[in-house]
DNA sequence: CGCATAATTGACGGTTTTCAAGCACTGTGG
DNA sequence: CCACAGTGCTTGAAAACCGTCAATTATGCG
């Protein structure tokens, strides 16, 4: 595992054609990053194939990485932009699970399984790295170090999602918007992004969707933080002005 | 994988000292069975240590099988009983964050970690079966196979989770109960016990806070159901009148 | 069997949703 | 360059829903 890992994938990411993209994850700070890392590793000595790790596919505004039931073939890491993932309904509106932010995994809920549970859709001009896991070698070391990266990952999404479960069924309609705001300036803010000032590219009946709020008492919160001081709105610029006192109305 | 399996563990639950009690279940319907199987085999080739499956421990009523921050070391399965899994907070009341039925796993959720992430606290006089991880043999093909397993396990749980905060953040608090109680039947009946008639062991509050509710809407709930001939209820004995329309009411 | 605990039921108030209208931004085409 | 339409955001008023407080009843566990 601490051996010298091959040089060339993360190279390709130090060029300037990542660099002129202020909004782009470095690969160290990128949650594939331990994935890429062991297949460095693999492929020094067991010869994973080529091609199974797509770099920087560009992404449009609306496009839809996979939907709901698809085979799941392809693990997903966002490089830059925003994308939101939902469970289609008819009749009635989707339901939004989740967003991604540059440096996070999207399908990664879908790894125990064969398809994604969910649907997975662009919320503005994105780019994405693809690891087609169908084209794994299915035994060996390297194998083994992979699953561990992806029993880590997993577990991690399940203490996610408690702590959520946790906050949503028992906080507050204000509560959720503080602890949503912080919650997204922190994971920028982890990925070596501006945690301050950032576009909120979700519009307010997603997150108010996500956070089982109508979009209207999303709005009127944000309305009335900004009042309080918390925080500065301009549709959908956002500036955190007093983030230690959001996380404190977050926790009540 | 499709190996022959060593006979003895699973024999030892198709004896008398299992059979007497009608409320447990069968290893065929515990969740632990796979990883179970994976040990047999394990044990075949590889020698895994003696000791690290330690089967019905009893657990009395209100004891606690391991407490939030604990080093992990034990993935437990619940034999006969129930349990609750809770947050504690200083201060505000706990945060329950589920509840295990018997053939259900406990402690699953801290396999990516190193600490429980929880609390795991007997609803009644249970008994449970203890497998210690930390025994266990870290290589070889046989962790494979473990890996694999837990690795489904953690999926599992993900979406269930992810169907979970779905259903609580956009559910009114009837469909959240009406949800609850059919998850209680489906989950009972799949591991092979009575899925109309049971008894809810955990508390009106217990399942208000796991819910997101206060303890007297539940009960309100309860009895509006009942005078709607959905289901009969006197205290903690519950039978199901018309499940169908329960799943109905549950999704809206 | 008895007492602490849990469940039920009622009244009231606050929070959030719903419905509805007006406003601001974006992009398009004249 | 401006007018326009479309979309999403904001704001207001009324009603529904659920939580809190409090009193009563039933229970179940030791």
């Amino acid at each position: 595992m601490d051996k010298l890992r091959i040089a060339g994938h993360r190279s390709v990411c130090a060029d300037s054609a990542c660099s002129d993209d202020r909004t782009e994850v470095e690969c160290e700070d990128c949650g594939l990053d331990p994935i890429c890392m062991v297949l460095d590793y693999a492929g020094e000595e067991s010869g994973v194939p080529e091609g199974i790790l797509v770099r920087r596919r560009p992404i449009e505004r609306g496009e839809t990485l996979f939907h709901k039931d698809d085979l799941f073939r392809t693990l997903y890491a966002v490089k830059s932009g925003t994308f939101k993932t939902l469970i289609p309904h008819r009749g009635r509106p989707d339901q939004v699970v989740g967003f991604h932010l540059p440096g996070e995994l999207i399908g990664a809920e879908a790894m125990a399984g064969e398809h994604y549970p969910c649907t997975a859709r662009a919320l503005e001009a994105s780019s994405v790295c693809e690891l087609c896991l169908d084209r794994l070698p299915d035994a060996g070391r390297p194998m083994e170090a992979l699953q561990r990266s992806i029993i880590e990952l997993l577990g991690k999404e399940v203490a996610f999602n408690h702590e959520l479960i946790g906050s949503l069924v028992h906080q507050s309609a204000e509560q959720r918007v503080a602890g949503f705001l912080s919650s997204l300036s922190d994971r920028l803010q982890r990925r070596g992004m501006p945690g301050t000032e950032f576009i909120l590219t979700m519009s307010r009946s997603d997150i108010g969707n996500y956070l089982g709020l109508a979009s209207e008492t999303v709005s009127r919160i944000m309305t009335r933080f900004q009042k309080q001081g918390l925080i500065r709105i301009q549709r959908k610029r956002i500036s955190l002005r007093a983030p230690a006192r959001l996380v404190q109305v977050a926790e009540g």
